[in-house]
DNA sequence: CCAACATATTCTCATTTCCTAATATGTCAA
DNA sequence: TTGACATATTAGGAAATGAGAATATGTTGG
């Protein structure tokens, strides 16, 4: 019988460490927000880690330069430059018939704040 | 006759963006380093984001206090540290039978950075 | 050495991710 | 509107991931 797990309900949401002392509810308790979230997910991937490599120096492509830039399918680039931007790392806008990604330096600022905070709270 | 890729091999090691300007050779592009990359992948998951609030204020844990507060089971709490002390954002030390995980701030600073330095070339 | 405890490793399975092919949607020009 | 082109979406299979059960390794005390 292993795997004894004593905490059933995973259920934590008020900041660890704070357990049984009384007045933590203070500080927000940097749960990592969605969006940092997904920042991170975007980020931790080579493929896209790739990606975001075309838009050096502020450069802006269409989704078929990035797709034969990195190597990889139309639809892929796609997909990935979706996530890429549910991430908030990267903005489109549409030029006629093609649409043009770069990156958003504003966004991936934040979150990189953001990522600051909740390491400077946990580390 | 979808996915006309161009680049038929994916072997792009070099920065993209100097396809053919010639002299990019200068500049080190931070094609970010397998540890960011590790630092990233380790952050990129719920549980262990989860895991790492529990170090909060420097504090320092047993694999079982971890498994317990995170409600997972030990052996996931084990594998889980392993991914974190990876990416260089945790420590352990042993302690008689147990082993203490910890929060490493200058590791974790460092990855930051090089992600920081990363997103300024990129973005 | 042996028993007891703590952690690490291995195995297996469910879920998710990644990529491509195919198809749908959107946009412009004629 | 139709044709051509660019992007988005969907479907399906291979590979990676996440978690628990069982087992192995390591450490202390008797």
């Amino acid at each position: 019988m292993a795997e004894a797990r004593t905490s059933p309900s995973g259920t934590e949401t008020a900041a660890p460490g704070c357990d049984a002392a009384g007045d933590c509810g203070a500080m927000p308790s940097p749960g990592l927000s969605e969006a940092t979230h997904d920042f991170l997910k975007a980020l931790a991937s080579p493929t896209r880690q790739q990606i975001m490599l075309l838009f050096a120096h502020g450069a802006e492509l269409s989704v078929n330069e990035i797709a034969e830039r990195a190597g990889i399918g139309q639809s892929t680039a796609s997909q990935q430059l979706a996530l890429l931007r549910r991430g908030g790392i990267v903005t489109s806008r549409r030029d006629g018939k093609t649409v043009l990604y770069r990156g958003d330096k504003e966004r991936a600022a934040r979150a990189l704040a953001d990522l600051q905070d909740y390491l400077k709270f946990c580390c």
